[in-house]
DNA sequence: TTGCTCCTCACGTCACGTGAGGTGGC
DNA sequence: TTGCTCCTCACGTCACGTGAGGTGGC
């Protein structure tokens, strides 16, 4: 004999509010064991407080409605269990990046204009393993490894030696829309195989101004400031993507203080300009 | 010389995205240097990088832009640290309450239904100091904290000793609405003077189901389930305020697993009922 | 000159909260 | 019987994102 409870007393025995209950019936995360058809009074059952207990803690977690269904759904403990686990993954994920962010607003605070060593550089057409992707700019880290892993999976299948570091393109649109078409690419020499999502891409030539990235990717919109600032106050910018060179990644050392990310901005070539714009400049 | 900005060179310099920065300037946070009269073009300076800079840092770390815009508007850097310091110590109590949460979570998972024992009470009136105030439940603790505090301030000062637990009443629309006027008390002798928001109040008697919930605050609603589906079942529901009574608490031991609350649940007097309901029930 | 950049509405998102105005049940 | 509980819209919140439709600058 499962007791019916009104909406007040489900509440008040689970805490959820009462505007959250009727959401939740509207979405179809919890439906009340029955609905009196000429009142529309919702009844819950005694039975269904557990799993509101369920909800309550998975919505404190901020997690989505639409994986709460999933978690509900599951077919057995073993699926329900994974979907939780990958929750509270994501929230690691999600912690370490505000742990980031918290670093690099300090090393903001403490030295809001860091200064910039910009060289021009000349580049050839750059023959390259490369995959390209829509991608969303706060995926973009994910995105790269996964396709880095290809290429190397590829090159090592292959016996082919990369020739430089690996990088990637972002098409200005990228940061402006916060998503864009990328190119993840790896330098090679002659005409390797490809397969899968791999192509085999030149990569433009170009003028470039370099800013080596001395740090994690937090910081990364500082270089692009200084960068972006130089090249604006001399009037020198030119079509094409901006390009990064992943120098020392995380693969390299586990000490984001020790990564280097070259940052590439392609700029009008010196004929263009006065001659005694080239070499490092302070 | 500062150089003049478009919104997209601006936004590939700052990674902060077009949508973002006008949205920005429509509510004041980040206005551009210029607006052209005729065609509406925004413009910034080079020297609006640091703080567009700074912006997405308190932005990745959720601070609303009200608050932002209190960082930016900073008369000098100790107010602008306060302000900042003042978002991270919210992030750190939030980040505690996941913890909370992750671990009242894990508990559910383990055991959905922990055994409920319940036991009728007869309350007499109770003389208590009691501070009352409208509250929002996820300011709740914070709230009783304070209104503790000045309650023992004034038993202190006029050398009054409490003659039992402190608690709390939480009228049935408090868990509905998720807020409601909330009643902190501290159970007195005699005619206690009062001062500030302490008032005298005699606490209403009556009969109660009593479950002692024994761990953490975050862990509450499965008491109130036990409790409210005991009640619910023998349909002996009464009105009133729950009360809750805090045994033990942060103030006796950091560790939650050893807090002890009291939670009396409002039912109808034994009179009315069989008289073979009384005592504890298991 | 042509396409790219920029502009302004207007509406959508997510998970509810906030009333307004009205009915049902003890 | 009276007030309390419950109901359904409709709209607001927050920080933008998503188009639509149109103009300006190199």
């Amino acid at each position: 004999v499962t007791v019916l409870l009104t909406i007040g007393e489900f509440s008040r025995m689970t805490h959820l509010s009462v505007k959250a209950l009727r959401h939740y019936h509207d979405v179809g995360v919890l439906e009340p064991a029955a609905v009196d058809p000429t009142s529309s009074y919702r009844r819950y059952s005694a039975s269904q407080v557990p799993t509101a207990q369920l909800i309550r803690r998975l919505r404190d977690l901020d997690m989505p409605l639409d994986e709460v269904r999933v978690v509900l759904d599951a077919p057995d403990d073993a699926a329900r269990n994974r979907a939780i686990l990958t929750h509270l993954e994501r929230m690691e994920d999600h912690l370490a990046q505000t742990r980031a962010t918290v670093a690099s607003l300090r090393a903001l605070l403490a030295d809001p204009t860091a200064p910039a060593v910009i060289e021009h550089r000349t580049v050839m057409p750059m023959r390259s393993l490369a995959i390209r992707g829509t991608v969303r700019m706060d995926d973009s880290e994910r995105w790269l490894t996964s396709a880095y892993d290809e290429i190397d999976g590829l090159l090592s299948r292959t016996h082919t030696e990369p020739v430089a570091a690996a990088g990637a393109l972002y098409p200005r649109e990228f940061f402006e829309l916060e998503a864009g078409r990328v190119t993840a690419f790896v330098p090679v020499l002659g005409e390797p195989a490809t397969a899968g999502r791999v192509e085999l891409l030149d990569l433009p030539a170009g003028e470039l101004a370099v800013m080596l990235h001395e740090g994690p990717f937090s910081d990364l919109d500082r270089t692009y400031g200084a960068l972006g600032t130089y090249v604006a106050e001399r009037n020198i910018g030119a079509e094409g993507a901006i390009r990064e060179h992943y120098l020392v990644t995380e693969t390299h050392t586990p000490d984001p203080a020790q990564h280097r990310t070259e940052v590439c901005w392609p700029i009008a070539t010196e004929a263009t300009l006065s001659p005694t714009t080239n070499g490092v400049i302070p």
